[in-house]
DNA sequence: TATTGTTATACTCTATAACTATA
DNA sequence: TATAGTTATAGAGTATAACAATA
């Protein structure tokens, strides 16, 4: 077999970019305080805030998450006032979730304080490393999409 | 306030990293047969391959993980029969943690079928691409231990 | 006293399956 | 029939807290 293990260095790469990664989540996690959004909640909240209301199975779609996945998330952003539901227009099976104003609140709470430590860890990087992070981040989402 | 949001952009920036790596890693699970080691486990298993023998501090130091969480790992990795312990020679505490034949077969069975998607994935990369990633992981790296 | 490991408990994120309501 | 959403259940991955045994 000539090309059975097509090229180590590509697997351990990979490899890699997913324990570096999972590091740099559980610190993100370790980092935060009990009372604010989880990272799953700011991209939602994030969302909502950039385009506006939005259904479950939209919402699901453009994260990457199975219906249910985002039920449960956005369920969770429901209770805690956040996000609230309406009816759709035309379609009695759907619901559009929006921010509330408390959901406006935190965002912008977020915005400012985000996690400490990531805004002085970010801070020191140059800008040719902020340039592969952004380079990477296609190649990431290429290899996603795939 | 001139500081009080750094650089939009470098936010961003970590936000689309950590949805695109979340992303990554849905579908890596979503490829993955039942059957087949987690990523959790690959990770200890080929540790253990390359280095030996190994405690549950000592691979949860390594990991970046605390040595509960991977007491937890261990404990299904051992359950399955792919690694067992034996007791540390000088300390009554600790164990010692080793591959057994069935955990050798089962890194050898991966290391040859890996996730089908993810090697054709990475097969299309060019080395440009490739080089990037390896760039970002340098700084993913650094990030996560600041 | 400090460290290693275990047990108990809980939370986040995600999935599949089965269901109801509506289109 | 197909789609949107809900409910129930499960599993991976991780954490904290409290404990026993040993150093």
């Amino acid at each position: 077999m000539t090309s059975g293990d097509p090229d180590p260095t590509t697997e351990t790469l990979m490899e890699e970019l997913l324990r570096s990664t999972g590091l740099l989540r559980r610190r993100l996690r370790a980092e935060a305080n009990p009372d604010e959004l989880t990272w799953s909640q700011l991209a939602i909240v994030e969302r909502l805030f950039r385009q506006g209301a939005a259904t479950t199975a939209d919402l699901a779609r453009a994260e990457g998450v199975k219906p249910q996945s985002m039920g449960a998330t956005l369920a969770g952003l429901e209770r805690d006032g956040l996000v609230a539901r309406t009816a759709h227009p035309t379609d009695g099976r759907q619901f559009l979730y929006a921010l509330t104003e408390a959901g406006i609140a935190a965002r912008a709470q977020h915005q400012l304080l985000k996690r400490a430590w990531l805004a002085s860890a970010l801070a020191r990087l140059d800008e040719h490393e902020k340039e592969s992070l952004r380079t990477a981040l296609h190649v990431i989402r290429r290899l996603s999409e795939t």
